[in-house]
Order: structure tokens, then sequence, then C-alpha cells
RNA sequence: GCCGGGAUGGCGGAACUUGGUAGACGCAAGGGACUUAAAAUCCCUCGUCCGUUCUCGGACAUGCCGGUUCAAUUCCGGCUCCCGGCACCA
């Protein structure tokens, strides 16, 4: 755009929001709900940020222009340790920072003329959002999922709190900015019993037929349903020893038993033993390792004897039994039995203690020897060393060993899953009470509903973390009385993780005012489910398995009609700078401000759209603006000299297309294919080529010579609209000036394509000889393969390399090629 | 290690759903027009190599090697490299 983009922006925001043009239909009669994944309330926004909102506005523009009443809504994910951090550092209360950015943020999006409805902006900090998280955590507890229970947990040293399994990646937290080594600490917290939804939240999946596939996956494999049985071993004295096992074709091969060192039992295995101190040593020394010390399939697994046996069920022998790192007490029992012979790490295990490895399974036409076999083998063969089974295909004695099992009444068929409970409570200042008291006489005791919101104290004056929570050393806070006998109490100390925010807030959207409810269940199934949700790629197995988790439970309290709150996702890809991230709180990026005054809203939302697909990433350069930048200005240009019409065609037009001067029809036709185009790629959110079809109209525009043509005023006004979603003030602009309208461009329809005029009269086919391209020829569409095959054999270059051959076939495909193959 | 995804000109990317003219659109680059000049704008060229010499013709080209087919960027088999997820899940 010219030098005055910026006063031609500023005002066109105004128009939009003096008219209420994106003001949400409070009774839609044909929904549409468009969201974006709300942001941490970062401050200064970079171009990364602007892909996301750029793409949801894109998405809502265009329903808007095909008819529905859209909802796009936007709000602010307003807890966590950034503020707190802040506060920390520069002394500032995390409310006042929150505040400060959310205002900074919201500034720029309204600068990129985002079409937010900002009536229902929702900010989750507020007592008035938190509450609501309170409500469902009391909600959730009557139901039985919500639980307070001692185990190891994940402690990051430098956030000073505790994670969720979801938030450690790689053994590290998953705060970009952290990135600490995770610790583990033996803790009482509070969880959410997501393992209950686990085949609901894998079966859901298959209904999510318009959600990235490799999203879809990692959720499945994150999940990770695994059949197995359950074998019920038994030590020597009696004590019984469960194990899980997917291979009970092996269990004829078992030659020790391995325990986790944090399971309960683990502890007391080996009391009153000569092993007893041995045991307790290495308990204490495995424990010590951090995740990313003891995990990892290079290190080297460790254990110890225990000094017990434990019996196999199936043939009776004597089995020892080892505490080794390996096994995790938070999967199946926490105890294994071991095959050396068919598990590699078992094999390692056993190579490093001499233990023996036994073979029941040999490959076709092989028989493995014990003592020279370099590593298990773990692949399909026939069953050996096991009794009645000896002879079976291993894949055959998994079930008649399972039915074996069931019959003797040694074991049973069961599911593990990977997935593990989402621990919820964090030992930081900056979110959710826990809305809990703790009472000497009646134990726990839930907050009675009537008392919510457990309102977060301002006056702080010590956010640092102390390895607890901030909020015990606030009396104020902390002193209670106990809602059931009335004598003193405290409060729980810990706030809850914010992912708990974000699992519920596109349901508040539909209702953001609601003080009786989180939202009015009415309201929310006039919106929902999501009609399209985007965002980033990184919530895959976070975020975007608990909005499933608790839309279905909220399912289940009669609250939402669907169980599943998302039709259609759409991932992006991140944008980077010289390879890295853009990243407020790394200070690496092009600034939404900066890059807003220099080249205005249209073009950034343009460049970004136009750079690549969605789902790729993109590494960004100044590079991409030139393009889209000249873009804008030639059709500004363009309009200069030229007036456009609204005016739909005359309907003689349509009827009479045929009988055109060739030049205009070739317009017309021109016209009507990149309606169809930009419509069609838009719906497949495909708006780089999109925008690329829009350019190659505007060439076929300028280039047109009669500019008194019907045909090229109505394409002139055509090309507005389809430009509107993606340039909206610039399209809103020349709408204003030459529509001679008062109302925006956004409420009106998109045109439609005349599907009678989609294509030319003539097409060329290409003729191929041996498949090679050799020729092309003209023909009238229409015209019969015969007619066609003559065309092309009688065409010169076709004749010169069919000299002195023999045609054996010629291949035509229709509208497409022809194919000649000679001898 | 397991599970995904990917590799196309100097660059970002089209075409892939259904095998059918590879390189749309844009950037960069080179040349030209306009201009006192520059910017802006407009026009032309632009995968590589060879031949012809101003109009074309040919060969080779979609990570590598094979296969199926009249025809493969697209399907199949085997590799290489890159990116992402998971991380001893019994």
């Amino acid at each position: 755009m010219s030098d005055n983009f910026q006063e031609i922006e500023k005002k066109i925001q105004r128009f939009w929001e003096e008219r209420k043009v994106f003001k949400t239909n409070p009774n839609p009669q044909k929904k549409y709900y468009v969201l974006v994944m709300f942001p941490y309330p970062s401050g200064d926004l970079h171009i990364g940020h602007s892909r996301n909102y750029t793409i949801g506005d894109t998405v809502a523009r265009f329903k808007k222009m095909s008819g529905y009443d859209v909802l796009h809504p936007f709000g602010w994910d307003a807890f966590g340790l950034p503020a707190e951090n802040a506060a920390i550092i520069h002394g500032i209360h995390p409310e006042q920072w929150t505040k400060n950015n959310i205002s900074i943020s919201k500034k720029h999006l309204m600068d990129l003329g985002i079409s937010y409805d900002w009536d229902s902006e929702v900010v989750s900090c507020e007592p008035d959002y938190y509450r609501w998280n309170q409500y469902f955590f009391l909600k959730f507890y009557e139901r039985g999922l919500v639980y307070r229970k001692q185990s190891w947990v994940n402690w990051c040293p430098n956030c000073q709190t505790v994670l969720a399994n979801e938030q450690v990646k790689e053994g590290h937290c998953w705060r970009s900015t952290c990135n600490a080594v995770i610790e583990k600490r033996k803790l009482s917290q509070w969880y959410f019993r997501i393992t209950d939804y686990a085949q609901r939240l894998l079966d859901g999946l298959k209904k999510l037929k318009n959600w990235p596939e490799p999203v879809k996956i990692m959720q499945e494999n994150w999940i990770g349903r695994s059949e197995g049985v359950e074998v019920n071993f038994k030590l020597e004295d009696g004590t019984p020893v469960p194990i899980f096992t997917t291979r009970p074709d092996t269990l004829f091969g078992v030659t020790f038993m391995a325990l986790a060192p944090d399971a309960p039992l683990a502890e007391t295995i080996a009391l009153g033993t000569e092993y007893e101190h041995k045991v307790k040593v290495y308990i204490a020394e495995a424990l010590k390792k951090s995740e990313v010390e003891r995990t990892g399939t290079l290190t080297e697994k460790t254990g110890v004897f225990t000094g017990k046996y434990a019996i196999n069920p199936v043939n009776n022998e004597r089995i020892p039994v080892y505490i080794a790192d390996f096994v995790l007490a938070s999967y199946g029992t926490g105890m294994i039995m071991a095959v050396p012979g068919h598990d590699q790490r078992d094999f390692e295990f056993a190579k490093k203690y001499n233990i023996p490895i036994k073979v029941v399974i040999n490959p076709p036409n092989f028989n493995l020897d014990p003592n020279t076999m370099e590593k298990a083998y773990v692949d399909e063969g026939i069953m050996v060393n096991s009794g009645q089974f000896d002879g079976l295909s291993n894949i055959d004695g998994i079930n008649k060993i399972t039915e074996y099992l069931i019959d003797k009444g040694l074991g049973k068929r069961t599911v593990n899953y990977r997935l593990k409970d989402w621990l919820i409570s964090r030992q930081r200042y900056w979110g959710t009470p826990i809305p809990m008291i703790h009472c000497e006489h009646c134990g726990i005791v839930p907050v009675p509903e009537k008392d919510l919101p457990v309102l977060l104290p301002k006056e702080v004056t010590d956010y640092l973390p102390k390895g607890k929570s901030v909020l015990a050393g606030i009396p104020e806070f902390i002193n209670t009385i106990c809602p059931q006998c009335h004598r003193s109490a405290q409060r729980d100390p810990d706030t809850m993780d914010t992912f708990v925010d974000s699992s519920w807030y596109f349901l508040r959207y539909t209702d953001p005012k609601n003080d009786k409810m989180p939202f009015d269940p009415q309201k929310a199934n006039q919106w929902m489910p999501i009609d399209e949700y985007i965002g980033g790629i990184e919530h895959a197995t976070g975020h975007l398995i608990y909005f499933r988790f608790f839309t279905k439970v909220l399912y289940d309290m009669g609250l939402v009609a669907y169980d599943e709150p998302c039709d259609v996702l759409h991932t992006h890809g991140m944008v980077k700078m010289n390879g890295i991230t853009m990243s407020s709180s790394k200070k690496h990026g092009v600034w939404l401000g900066d890059f807003l005054k220099k080249h205005g809203a249209d073009v950034c939302k343009l460049a970004v759209l136009f750079a690549a697909p969605p789902e790729k990433e993109i590494d960004w350069t100044e590079d991409l603006v030139t393009g889209v930048s000249r873009f804008l200005s030639r059709i500004k240009a363009l309009y200069e000299h030229e007036t456009p019409s609204f005016e739909p065609l005359p309907s003689s037009i349509k009827e009479q297309h045929k009988s055109m001067a060739a030049d205009e029809r070739r317009l017309y036709i021109r016209l009507n294919q990149t309606i169809k185009k930009v419509i069609d790629d838009a719906e497949h959110i495909q708006y780089n080529t999109a925008i690329a079809a829009l350019m190659e109209f505007l060439n076929d525009l300028t280039s047109f010579s009669d500019k008194n043509s019907i045909v090229y005023k109505y394409s002139l006004g055509a090309l507005i609209k389809l430009l509107a979603p993606f340039a909206p003030h610039l399209a809103e602009y020349l709408w204003l000036k030459f529509s001679q309208k008062t109302s925006s461009i956004f409420e009106e329809r998109l045109p439609e394509p005349d599907l009678t005029a989609i294509s030319f009269d003539t097409i060329t086919i290409p003729i191929q000889i041996q498949g090679k391209l050799r020729s092309k020829i003209e023909v009238n569409i229409g015209c019969s393969e015969n007619e066609i095959k003559q065309l092309a054999l009688a065409d010169n270059k076709v004749k010169k390399y069919l000299e002195g051959r023999e045609i054996t076939k010629i291949i035509y495909v229709p509208n497409k090629l022809i194919n000649i193959v000679i001898k």
C-alpha cells in the first residue's frame, strides 16, 4: 500500500468497531465456531504469533462471507510462571505484569485488525474465571476423578514445583526458558484420574476424521494401550507378586524377576534379611538419579539381588527376585518377569549379573544356543522347553498359554496404558488455589460450593519459591475454619496447573459473562463443537488431550452434548528466524509493533499466509514481504483508474457468454476459475495457493484492454470480495469507496462461480510418443477420440517420429493427453 | 531403538486426493524502458547440459538404487539424509 496505509487501516478498524461488524450473533442460525488457541500474555507479539491469529481470522472472514454466524472469540491464558518470575526479578506484582502484557498484546492484535468479538474476551486469572476451575475441581472430586496420593513425582529444581508427565520433555522441564533436568521427589499431590478415560480418549480419536493424522498418532502412542496378561506369581512365602506381560508365550523362559526401586514392595522385601543393607543402599542410589541419568536406552542397567525367590506358576521353578532401575513403578504392577532369551533388556541385565538364559522360542530351521547368543531373540518362532506347549508357533502360544492361565486361575487378560494420571497441583503462587481444606479432625474437606471462589491473596511480599507453596507462608490465606467441624484448619497451599484453565475456556467463550454457572449448557450446545481449531503442534500430547478429557467428563455430567470438543483441527508450523523459533521470552523475533508501522496489517497477514502452507515451518526473511506488498500496491493502483461494479451480472450475460467477444469470454472464464479455485483452496486452509490464484487473476485484469466491458467491471468487484478475507483493510476501503453502501464488505456474500463457464472451448492436448512429450495440439472441447487421434497422427512433429515405425497402441485420456506407443 | 513426516530450480513453494504437459505464484539474479539521477513502476530472460544461431531442436532432471506401467515427483521394494514425537512401557 502507499504511504497512508496506516491511516486507512486505522479508519477501517474504527469503522468495524463502530458498526460492530464482528459482534457474535447470540442466536445463530447457521453456526460456525472458529477458535485459535488462547495465548499466554507475553507482551510484545512477534510474527510467529500473528500466524496463528491470521489463519483464524481468514477462516472467520471466509465463513462470515459464506453466510455463517461466526463465533470468533479471544482470551488470555493468564496464569503461569513467567508472571511470577517477573515479580521476583522486577518486584512488580504478577497481576500487574500480566495485565500490562495483555494491554500491549491486545493493542497489537487490534492494530492487526483481527476480527474478534472482544466483548467475549476471557481472562483466566480473574476470579470470575478461575472460580469455575475450583467448581470443576469439586465436581470432579464428587465423581471420584480427583484424588491425592503420595508418590515419586517429577520435580523441577529451577521452577521449584512438581510437573505433570506431559510437562517433562526428554527428562527436562517443558518450559523453553527453563529446560532444567527433572528430579524425583516423594510428595503428596493432587491428581485428575484421566486414566479412567484412557480407553474413551483412544476410541474417540477414530471419530476425529478431520484431525491431522500425526496428532492422532502421537496421542495414540501417548495413551499407549497394550494388551496382555496379568500372571499371579508368588514369593516363596506366599506373598502375591503379580506381573504384567504381553509375551505369555515366553513364560517358561523366565529366569529372574525384577522390581522397580520406587515400588512399595521394594522398601519391605528384604527387611530383616542379610540383604537388607545392600538393598537399601541400592534403592537410595537409584532414586537419587534424575530421570535423564536413569532412563535412556544407552544407560547401563543396574540392580541388586533381594535374597528372595518367586515361584513360576507354570513350572514351579524357583526364580530369583532383583530390584532393578530399568523397571518402572508406574507401569503395570511395578514388577516384571524377565526372559533374557527373548527380551533385549532382560538379556543385558542377565549378562551383567550372570543370570542363566533359557531359550523357549527357536527361529524357523535353527536352534538357538543360550551360551553363544549375542542378543535376545525377539522375533517369531517355534516354542521349545515349554512343556505341553512345545512345537506351537509362539503366536498361537500367546493365546494357548493365556487360556491355560485363566483356566487354572493363575492369571487374567488385562490392558495397560502408558498414560498416567494428571498431576495438577503446583507449588507456585500465580494460579488457581485448590479449594480443599486440611482439618486435623475431619481430614481433607472440600470447600463448600457456596464459598467459591477461594480468592488468591494479592498482598504478598515474597514470591520466592522455597520448595513449598508460596501460599503456605501467608497466614491470612492459609488459616481458615473447617467447614465440617468449624475448628481451625488450613487451606491447601497449592495452585492448579494452568492447563486446567485451558481445558474448558472454549466453553466459557459461549457464555463469557455467566456468574451463576461456568456456562449455560444451552448456549454452549448451540456453538459446540468447535468447527475449526487452530494452534501449534506442540500441544499434541498436552492441551489437546486435556481438553478432550474435560469435554468427556462434562459430557458425562450432562453439561455438553458432544463428547469431543472439536471437529476440525489445523496445526500450523512455527515461525523461525535464522533457524531459531521466534520467542517473546527469548527476545528473538520480528516484532509486530515495528512491522505494522513499517508495512501495515494487510501486508503482515498476506506475507504470513503466502510464505508457505500452514502446516509447514516458515523461516522468516524480509524477502517474504516484497511480493505481497507489491501485489497490494498493484491492486490499489488498478482501482485508482478503474471503477469496479458490485452489481450482479445481468442474467443475459450468463446465458449468452458463448457469444461474447473472444477476450471478454476468456476473462469471464478466468474469473469463474479464480472464484472456484480461491473458495476451494480456502475450504482446505490452503491460503498460499489461493493468494497465488488472486495474483494470477490480477494479471488477467491488468492485461485486459476493453475497460468498459461489463465483465471487466464485474471482475474488479469480484476480486475485491475474494481478496477481503486475506487483505481485509484494503478490500473494505475499496468497497466503501466504490460500492456506495455504508455497510461492510463482510456483510456481503462471496461471489459464486458460473460453472457453465469454467473451462475454455479449446484445450491443449499434449502428444506423447513412448510416454515422452513430443508435440501439442489444440482441439475443441467435445472433440471425439477419433478426431483427436487423426489430428495427432497428422501432426508434423509426430510424423517425424513415426516414420518407418509401427504403431502398436494409442492411449487417449479424455481431455488430458494422447500417448502413441510404437515398436 | 520404536512411531510419524519429509527431500522438487539460487530461494519459498506449485502439481501428488484420482499415475497423465514437472517447476504455477512469488523472491532473488541478469537485461531493457522511463528518469538529470536514484527510488518506485513497467517489459523481457531465468532447471542443467549440448546442438543450431535468433527460430528452434535434442538429452538429462523431482535425495539414491531397482521394480510395476504406454506413462512414475505420484504406486511398490531396498537404501541415504533431514525434521518431529516417544524414551528401558515388560
